[in-house]
DNA sequence: CAATGTGAAAGACTTCACAGCC
DNA sequence: GGCTGTGAAGTCTTTCACATTG
């Protein structure tokens, strides 16, 4: 609808609409760029940046489509380009405001972890609930007890929440930093929440991942008449 | 520079022909189930199952099917049973050795992540290439040093390698991983890991769920009328 | 009757293969 | 010549809707 550059696709999707499938490999994309940019490479070809990523190159060259024509013909892309198209339309190039509730084992290595700064995210509160270790220092961050959350969430003007907690608090916590404005959790209890409308949740989960490496390891060590016979040279 | 195939290749379908969005769920599925089990319910509609598991019902109907027959019709699944042929099915009805590779703040919050031991998945080795945390005690398990990998992996029967190392290290520790026998991988670390055919990896990170959320949440905050593409030649 | 199990339809995603442009 | 961008084909996944069965 909005009017574009007259070259522009003529498909029915304009550049809105970007498949998920798309969107959770633009990141992916993102961090190869990265590295080649840290590298002094300036061009990459589809086939290169798609080795780099982990991906076939046609998909690449799809998913790429979706957010605009970024690429030369019979050159590539600009890697320094490329990397603030897929920035922008990623909103990292704005900050993000995070908060990590619950202080355990995974909340500090969250805490630590040096992804997010670099990355336009910033955590601005650690709280949790256990009064034993509120007011340690963590990173750089005094842990809070989860009676401010609401407060933090607002001063802070926090929009991604981040649940680290035990299982048993986690559908609770939601519900507090949803009610407090919250619309993006990032949840690493392993409980299904529900959230309403409008609230986007994802899901990390260590144990749901070892039991699907499970599965094919089963598969491999026991079944009889498997189809991807391994060719040992 | 060995020649390799970039990405796992995901092992194709399994004999049974379990569609892989199936395998990934029924570890979802295990989990509502084994709730339901502790509350002492006996049986469960496909209705009331797919809720607590967060899908509609008619995918759950599906998935399970794949399995086999293993409800009745105007009533639904016993639990019991079902808990059990999902174990089955996953390979936890079979003990997984695992061992750890990185004992910063994440790989410690692996080794105290309690969700291990009640699944099967029995923690073999800590392991770091840092001298001086070697000999600490996390967890009632001894940190070795990663001269050991390969001793560990062989005496103690390791199938699944869990990747906890900062990026640099991380291939070259797949790598170690995979030549000492080692067929499944659970990567944490910020790289795309290169395996040959017949090996499997998971990735999980942190830094991608953000700016996926990240992505969504720029959406929300700009309504419907953003899109203004400049045209930078 | 109630709820499963499943063909068939719809939709999403991937891959192919090549036209079009540099 | 080389490489992108993309329709079209192919594959996988979800959803629908209902015949089937305890």
């Amino acid at each position: 609808m909005t009017p574009r550059h007259p070259n522009a696709r003529t498909l029915k999707e304009s550049a809105k609409g970007i498949p998920e499938a798309t969107v959770a490999r633009l990141p992916v994309y993102l961090r190869a760029l990265q590295g080649l940019k840290d590298r002094g490479v300036a061009t990459v070809s589809s086939e290169e940046l798609a080795a780099a990523a982990g991906v076939n190159s046609a998909k690449l060259r799809k998913d790429l489509s979706h957010l605009g024509s970024y690429g030369t013909r019979g050159v590539g892309y600009e890697v320094e380009y490329l990397v603030y198209q897929i920035s922008r339309e990623l909103g990292l190039t704005q900050d993000w405001v995070v908060a990590i509730i619950g202080v355990g084992n995974l909340g500090r290595a969250l805490a630590g972890y040096g992804g997010f700064a670099s990355r336009g995210f910033r955590v601005a509160g650690l709280l949790d609930a256990d009064a034993s270790i509120v007011g340690e220092r963590i990173s750089g961050l005094t842990v809070e007890h989860t009676d401010k959350l609401e407060t933090i969430i607002k001063d802070q003007g926090v929009s991604i929440a981040v649940i680290a907690t035990p299982a048993a608090a986690a559908q609770a916590v939601c519900d507090r930093v949803v009610a407090a404005g919250v619309t993006s959790v990032l949840n690493f209890a392993p409980v299904v929440l529900s959230v309403p409308e409008g609230v986007d949740v994802r899901k990390v989960d260590l144990s749901i991942e070892l039991q699907i490496l499970a599965f094919h390891e089963q598969r491999k060590a026991g079944g009889p008449h498997e189809e991807y016979i391994e060719v040992h040279p």
